[in-house]
DNA sequence: GGTCGTGATGTCACAATCTGACATCAGCGA
DNA sequence: TCGCTGATGTCAGATTGTGACATCACGACC
């Protein structure tokens, strides 16, 4: 007989999930989230800096995703080819049979500016270490700051439009359409 | 006789970074912003919607001065010309008198991860209304977000750039350079 | 001059967030 | 058996943020 139900934390990010979509991020308490997980206040904010923390997991592997992608870019690749391979390996990682958790989580943080804000800061960190990896390849400073940024809008926009009502398109697709609208753009 | 000191808000902005600075934001409570400020602490949330806001005035304004400049630009401008034309605007409104005071802002801000989150949404919400500008020129998405998001890429390159210690160039001038690497970095 | 409304501020009560200190106790290895 | 460890609970408290109502100089209007 085990002492506590195992994965607290995991229950916890699914009850925050299932309330903030029921009754809106503001009219749900920390202590509301602990109780549906079965926990008390105190070990929800061990487990999450904050009440908006709770939406983010893992955002080592998240972030190392992207990374590994430019560390395994070919030598000789442009920066933003470089980029680009970095993409690529985060949008495999995101098949359809997750779209419509995504979806979900996408309208919650949409649809609260707080948890935009979080967001924002976590890919902001993407594109910090990211831009760290190219100047490991010896790209310099801003263009490495320029590609990993500029690579980061083409995610988000790619996001959206995956999780986009009605979409069919995989993120892959969609991130490959982004790289093209970028270099377009930038002539 | 006047009831109350003038520029309560003002007072306040001044009090916050100050202390900010002096023993860091954590260690600063709104009580302690208030008094210094000669109000209470209810007035300070009067002025701001929380504590980190106070170091973040007139949105509008500084939004509108990277809209008007895409705006402003010649109807035939390539998306990220005219984007490029926000920037020089915005740009030209920070003299380089102002930059010991915007110096020290960045300094208290980066070494705080909410005060940096909360630049982060700032400057996103400027990105989102460049976008909605190219958007009214005709650009389609995702072409408008992404040129914007890269825009705002190569503003804050520059401005990280420009409060650098020992930096002596422009902000204007570290804009330009910006705005030609983004485009070599996009081949 | 007198009256009255307005707006900025103060006062008070309170909910919610977040933290530190200490207690509990099942399981595990020595 | 004993003692340690780690996850959780309990409790007290500081801080943030909000709603409701009070105060009162100032200016407009009669």
């Amino acid at each position: 007989m085990v002492r506590w139900e195992p994965d607290a934390a995991g229950r916890l990010r699914r009850a925050a999930l299932e309330l903030f979509a029921e009754r809106g991020v503001e009219a749900t308490t920390v202590a509301a989230i602990a109780e549906r997980a079965g926990v008390t206040e105190r070990t929800f904010f061990r487990y999450f800096r904050d009440k908006r923390e709770v939406l983010f997991g893992d955002q080592e592997g998240f972030a190392g995703l992207f990374v590994e992608g430019v560390r395994a870019a070919a030598p000789d690749a442009a920066p933003l080819e470089a980029v680009a391979a970095g993409l690529r390996s985060a949008s495999d990682f995101f098949t359809d049979d997750a779209r419509d958790g995504a979806r979900l989580r996408s309208t919650v943080i949409d649809a609260h500016p707080g948890l935009r804000e979080r967001e924002l800061l976590k890919m902001a960190d993407v594109g910090d270490r990211m831009a760290a990896a190219l100047r490991e390849r010896g790209v310099a400073e801003p263009g490495a700051s320029l590609a990993a940024k500029s690579g980061i809008a083409v995610f988000h926009a790619a996001f959206a439009a995956w999780v986009a009502p009605g979409q069919t398109r995989g993120l892959a697709d969609l991130t490959e359409d982004g790289l093209r609208e970028l270099r377009a753009i930038a002539r």
